[in-house]
DNA sequence: AAGAGTTTGTGAACGCGAGAACAAAACGAG
DNA sequence: CTCGTTTTGTTCTCGCGTTCACAAACTCTT
């Protein structure tokens, strides 16, 4: 039992356990909705692929939501995990750069049943301002600050090409943007207290060939 | 200089350090295009985006391919790290699931440029079939092993809805493919040797929440 | 009520990765 | 040739994350 910092809810979850709570939540929406209402961290570390004990630990973080000898309340338990990420009400996100990728970003019905609300669809080539996607239209890019300010958006989804991206994210952060996704294949450059994450195809592939190009060599 | 174990390219690479070198090379490309003939360690991890002493540390893993006094060869050591992951030849791919995602990943261009080749495009859905994405047919589901014969594919890529997945990766596994990469929001299990990658958008949205969060109580 | 059986929560050990710091090597000036 | 400057390659240390292992806590049976 260690002393709270300052308020009631100041806990410091490592980085590391922040990243498979979202990993957790969707193993307890799966067990919901297969009608399991408890569940041991053994049943639940497999649902997610992940060890036993690591995930007691990770839980471990958020308070002590199991009962020794049962298990978790699945129900429950996601609700905390949910809380703990800040998702049980939505986050408005803005995409920008609508071709490929951001039509299917768009069209991704995953967004809205994970806490997320796409509000705005920006892009720059006016022959794109005509059309609508998923029943959201795109809208010109200069369209960006009234929108933040109208809705407050703290997140925005970058899927330009590399070469527009960093002024993009420039225009985002002036006018309030605080958390970026970014699947240009750029490393954008923002300042203190603004978070980017970075989603890129090309890497991941590269890393499987790697490991392919090593099965192939000791064979 | 630690003895070499098996043969003479047998360095053993730590993970992180593998999950870098594409975000190297990308770096080096750019300055190469830049007309850049040199750079120092210095350079190339501002580019990149990361510690300098991190980047060298890094290289030394791959050996000895800077000069000290200047820095490294642009374009030398750009051969350097493209052959160690492995993409002096193109992989081919393919990929299942073309829908809204598989659409945007089949008509990405980066692919072609960063060593890989789309072979295959392949759906369930005999609707599909008709298309053409990007100068590749929609197939059958059903021609995988056909084609993975054929053409000696090794990787394979996920773009199916969940529920769809697990099979869909044991269809591959079975056929020969042994690297997945998986967009579709499920855990697959996979035999010992076979690697999967993960690329999960509500996932990465979702720790960008949490932190979003944080700072909204702390303010 | 007590004991047997589960399962959580956590202390402790361990291994890997990040970064600082420095010695070795190359180069140029004089 | 020698010295100063630059920059690499590597050693060392520290901190974080993973995993084991177990005591504490709960349930159920008798
Ligand atoms: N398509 C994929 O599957 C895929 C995969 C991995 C990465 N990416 C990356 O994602 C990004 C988008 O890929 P894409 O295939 O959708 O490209 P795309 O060319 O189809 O779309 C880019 C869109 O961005 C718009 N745009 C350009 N400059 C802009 C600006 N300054 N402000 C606002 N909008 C602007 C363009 O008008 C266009 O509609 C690229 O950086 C690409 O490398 C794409
Ligand atoms: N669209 C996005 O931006 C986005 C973002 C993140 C994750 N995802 C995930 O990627 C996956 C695909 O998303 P989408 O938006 O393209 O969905 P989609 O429904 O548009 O496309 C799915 C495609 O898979 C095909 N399919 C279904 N079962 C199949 C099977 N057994 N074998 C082969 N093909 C099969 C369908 O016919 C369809 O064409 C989903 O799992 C989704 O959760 C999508």
């Amino acid at each position: 039992m260690t002393a709270r910092t300052t308020s009631e809810t100041a806990r410091d979850i490592p980085e590391a356990t922040v990243a498979r709570l979202p990993v957790y939540l969707r193993a307890l929406t799966t067990l919901v909705e297969a009608g399991t209402q408890t569940c041991s961290s053994e049943d639940l570390a497999a649902a997610a692929g992940v060890n036993s004990a690591k995930l007691r630990k990770d839980l471990s973080y958020l308070g002590s939501y199991g009962t020794r000898g049962v298990g978790y309340d699945v129900d429950y338990l996601r609700y905390q995990i949910a809380r703990e990420i800040g998702v049980t009400q939505d986050w408005p996100v803005v995409i920008v750069g609508i071709g490929n990728l951001g039509h299917a970003l768009a069209n991704y019905s995953g967004f809205r049943s994970r806490g997320f609300r796409v509000v705005a669809l920006l892009d720059a080539d006016p022959e794109r301002h005509d059309e609508v996607v998923a029943g959201v239209d795109v809208r010109a890019f200069d369209d960006l600050e009234q929108i933040v300010a109208d809705q407050g958006v703290a997140i925005g989804v970058i899927a330009t090409p590399a070469l527009a991206a960093q002024a993009v994210a420039d225009r985002m952060v002036a006018c309030g943007i605080t958390s970026i996704l970014n699947f240009a294949p750029a490393v954008l450059s923002v300042p203190d207290g603004v978070d980017v994450r970075k989603v890129d195809l090309s890497i991941e592939l590269q890393i499987l060939a790697y490991h392919e190009q090593r099965k192939a060599q000791s064979a």
